[in-house]
RNA sequence: GCGGGCGUGGUGGAAUCGGUAGACACAAGGGACUUAAAAUCCCUCGGCUUCGGCCUUGCGGGUUCGAUCCCCGCCGCCCGCACCA
């Protein structure tokens, strides 16, 4: 037995199929144990697995299986985030059905995730794509049409001209599309939006909460709600004002700089202008100008400030002064009231105009230690703290006290019939548009009638299911062009209408898949009750992309469907990790084409490490360790790698080595390092099952050293392992398994005979199967495999944690490092229980310290218990 | 520019309520077994050393009996956001 190899693929196999008919991991919703809910990020069917996803969902299975070992009913569900552009690309250009593409995706997917031994309940899998899913997801639409939570209104938008559909803010990323890359263009389009900012203040408030989140994630969604508290200031205009446009309002976080205003600045967007430009040709052109300036990055940085002055002036709401109105392309709509005053002194963009335009510039915060009669603003404005000055009643105040005093001056005055000032609190979150012009996707069901307007879909006819029929050889959306489809009568008054042709934004389908796993089933969306006894989610893991878009999403999407009364909750992820990714090593040909690994063999000599390729021996360079990608051609195939070294290696190799949270390097050693690794581990656990007394043999109180010394290394790795678990440090878990297995082997090799007796060899066999229920998270078929070696009839999948026994965590004596002068020097070794005063004896009574005091007594002595001794000389 | 994070051997990393720096692994070198290879096992492995020690956690200071850990100032790298008034 011991001297088999183990044979991972007839293993894994055998154990999976077991498991499945056993039905071990399915779990039922009336299971009156503790409820623990481990979901990872449900992948897109994009085709093949990527090693990513054997990380992230390694990751999740030692959490599942660790947790139902100890006790809880554990929900560990797994689906497919089907809707979405790639699969009409392949529409496009492989004549394949969007749904037959996507449906066998997830088939050999499925195969896939399944040869990973994952201990998931596949009985509760869906596809975002089934109309059991997104019929579903049209009534919630409806639920939080019915609460307000939706609204469709004209809007600029986000157009990517290559997708030819409409993108989020969020799925704009330096200033292209987040998945075709196409530089963005802006166009007005009647779209649907879901009202995130309903609840952007509870979503930020609430992010304290989430202490189970990266820091970093809820730094992020913090930054990009982006609350910032101002005043509304409202302003008289003079000189030749529109029609009914007497008042102009700015929103503003520094009144407290009202006295160093030197213009105001409109939006092109902004009403008055569009006023003004009917009237004026050169305003009209000003603004056109703007509207062709990029919205990309690139744009934006090196655009420069400009404005158009359009002879109008405000009047200073404390002074008896006017200044100039400019429409300016820096000045944005939709954030604020669509209007600014300029503060040169103390904003930079402010100072950049007024430059340009020769405007004046007054500072009026003067910065600590600054001399008032000559501190003055070249290039660079203040915008520290300070205190003011030049500014009439507010002199010799702080930033913040001029802020409130300003704010209570004007909220207390009038100008034409409304205050003149009104506290604010601003969002930069948007509302979330979510219509795509797009055919694989879940349609929004609305009707278009010409008398009753939009008229929602009755719940009695959904679903409003997709036509198969489609043709995908132009570009544009396939259910507008669709013959028959969109033609519907009117719900309300049965004449001839339209359906809604636009479906929704795939994060919808995300947004809520994870409320659906704990009843799949059900005709509702939810199930109130058994969603609330499941969720939150206890530990969320997936990748760090996802810090915005599908996690803001989510939390937006469970307080709507509270308020709809679908769950109970507002936060459903309690715990969240971010996983790092997998990089690797490029190759390059001299045509400076990429070479993918499976191509080359590399040689390590003299010279350091050298690829080349199989085919023709020619050299390759190698390149920087990246992400793997398909563009690099520097990935490794799952499949590959578990047909040849098996799924526990592969996941062994995942969790080794580098801390879960940043990025591991996949390398052929590693991979090889592994899979000895579990070689070895055979190997001693078939030789321990040679030697150990049958199972359940007792393990005796009093044991020989060697055979104590043994078992208190199983028990101190059973806490250590456990502690790691918990804390996700999967890294930390693995090397305290491998110090085990140093312990094991040298204890088998050098001290066999120590373990002849019956008693001691029951502790030789508590240590192994200790050891494999550690490994069992991480090497499921291994272990199991291992328990039976040892002749456990029950699975080792349905078996406990071990027992920790706390009292051999405990050690008679404690060896103690005794510095002098802060440099370690020697050790004591006293027993465990010594007060300070004996540790200070024995420490001094060591020859090296002895030999460093010189036979003076030491001027000092800190004695630490059972941490160490530091005698100052 | 703003915000956040990180700098430890050849490499990935371990050790933080301030208490033995370098666990564990990979790579490398040496040895055993073998006709040979594979597999396996054993040893060495931060630097310097006059073999007593000395130096070493990006750099420079500080606090402390004691600093990878706390404080101040630099340098470097990574990530996120960015005309948000």
């Amino acid at each position: 037995m011991a001297s088999e190899r183990y044979n991972a693929r007839v293993t894994e196999t055998r154990w999976q199929k077991a498991w499945d008919e056993a039905k071990v991991f399915a779990t039922a919703n009336d299971d009156p144990r503790p409820k623990y809910y481990v979901l990872e990020m449900f992948p897109y069917p994009s085709g093949r697995i990527h090693m990513g996803h054997v990380r992230n969902y390694a990751m999740g299975d030692v959490v599942a299986r660790y947790k139902r070992a100890r006790g809880f009913n554990v929900l560990h569900p797994m689906g497919w985030d089907a809707f979405g552009m790639p699969a009409e690309n392949a529409a496009m250009q492989n004549k394949v059905h969007p749904k037959s593409w996507t449906y066998s995706n997830i088939a050999t997917m499925r195969d896939q995730l399944k040869s990973m031994g994952l201990s998931l309940d596949w009985a509760r899998e869906f596809a975002t794509c089934d109309v059991a899913y997104y019929s579903r997801q049209q009534r919630l639409f409806l639920d939080f049409l019915d609460k307000g939570l939706v609204t469709r209104r004209k809007s600029k938008v986000n157009w990517d001209p290559v997708d030819m559909t409409v993108l989020a803010n969020e799925q704009v990323i330096d200033g292209k599309g987040w998945r075709s890359g196409a530089t963005v263009e802006q166009r007005e389009l009647v779209q649907w939006f879901f009202k995130i900012s309903d609840f952007s203040e509870d979503l930020l408030t609430a992010l304290d909460g989430l202490d189970r989140w990266p820091e970093k994630v809820r730094t992020m969604q913090r930054n990009w709600i982006g609350r910032s508290e101002g005043l509304r200031v409202r302003f008289q205009l003079d000189g030749a004002v529109p029609e009914g446009q007497d008042f102009v309002e700015v929103f503003t976080t520094r009144p407290d700089t009202l006295f160093g205003m030197s213009f105001l600045a409109l939006s092109a967007d902004h009403p008055l202008t569009t006023a003004l430009a009917a009237t004026s040709p050169e305003i009209a052109a000003f603004v056109e100008e703007c509207h062709r300036m990029g919205t990309s990055a690139a744009a934006v940085e090196t655009a420069e400030k400009r404005g158009y002055n359009t002879g109008l002036v405000v009047r200073h709401p404390f002074l008896d002064a006017v200044f100039p109105v400019y429409v300016a392309n820096f000045v944005l709509m939709d954030y604020g009231t669509g209007a600014i005053f300029g503060c040169p002194a103390h904003d930079q963009r402010d100072l950049d105009f007024a430059r340009r335009y020769h405007l004046t510039v007054t500072p009026v915060v003067l910065p600590e230690g600054a001399d008032p009669t000559t501190f003055a603003v070249a290039d660079e404005a203040y915008t520290g703290e300070g205190r003011i000055f030049n500014s009439a009643f507010l002199d010799g105040h702080s930033v913040a006290e001029a802020k409130e005093m300003v704010a209570h001056r004007l909220e207390t005055a009038t100008l034409g019939q409304a205050p003149q000032g009104t506290r604010q609190v601003n969002y930069r979150l948007r509302d979330w548009g979510i219509s795509r012009q797009r055919y694989w996707g879940c349609p929004i069901p609305v009707i278009h009638c010409d008398s009753c307007g939009v008229v929602p879909v009755p719940r009695k006819d959904l679903p409003v299911a997709l036509p198969e029929d489609v043709d995908f050889d132009r570009p544009g959306n396939p259910l507008d062009r669709h013959p028959t489809w969109k033609h519907v009568s009117c719900p309300v008054c049965a004449a001839p209408a339209r359906r809604e042709t636009d479906t929704m934004d795939t994060f919808v389908d995300s947004s809520w898949y994870f409320a659906r796993f704990t009843a799949p089933d059900a005709d509702d969306p939810t199930i109130p009750e058994v969603a609330d006894a499941w969720l939150p989610v206890d530990q969320y893991i997936g990748g760090i992309e996802h810090a915005i878009l599908h996690l803001l999403y989510s939390r937006f999407f469970t307080r709507a469907m509270k308020v709809a009364g679908h769950v109970g909750l507002d936060e459903p992820f309690r715990g969240l990790f971010t996983q790092g990714m997998v990089i690797h090593e490029t190759y390059r040909a001299a045509d400076g084409s990429w070479v993918s690994p499976a191509e080359i063999r590399i040689e390590a000599g003299e010279t350091g490490r050298r690829a080349y390729r199989l085919d023709t021996a020619e050299e390759v360079t190698i390149g920087a360790i990246e992400k793997m990608s398909k563009s690099k051609r520097n990935t490794v195939d799952p499949t590959e790698i578990i047909e040849s070294f098996g799924a526990d290696t592969a996941r062994w190799f995942m969790l080794s080595d580098s801390p879960p949270e940043r990025d591991v390097e996949w390398t052929d050693q590693g991979a090889q390092g592994s899979s000895r690794f579990l070689q070895r581990v055979w190997r001693l656990v078939g030789e321990t099952a040679e030697i150990a007394p049958p199972p359940g043999t007792p393990v005796p109180d009093v044991l020989a050293p060697a055979a104590l010394t043994l078992r208190k290394a199983a028990h101190r790795t059973l806490a250590a392992v456990g502690e790691a678990i918990e804390t996700l440090r999967f890294n930390v878990a693995l090397a305290k398994i491998y110090e085990l297995v140093n312990a094991l082997g040298s204890a088998i090799a050098n001290e066999r005979a120590a373990f002849a007796a019956p008693g001691e060899a029951a502790a030789l066999r508590e240590t192994a199967e200790i050891l494999v229920k550690l490994m069992a998270p991480m090497t499921p078929h291994l272990a199991e495999e291992c328990w039976h070696v040892l002749g456990n009839g029950e699975m080792l999948a349905m078996s406990p944690w071990p027992e920790l026994v706390p009292a051999l965590l405990v050690e008679d004596e404690v060896t103690m490092p005794v510095q002098i002068n802060g440099k370690k020097r020697a050790d004591v070794t006293v027993p465990r229980d010594a007060d300070a005063a004996t540790v200070e004896k024995a420490a001094l009574a060591l020859e090296a310290v002895q030999r460093a005091l010189e036979g003076k007594a030491p001027k000092k002595v800190i004695v630490v218990p059972q941490r160490i001794v530091n005698v100052v000389a």
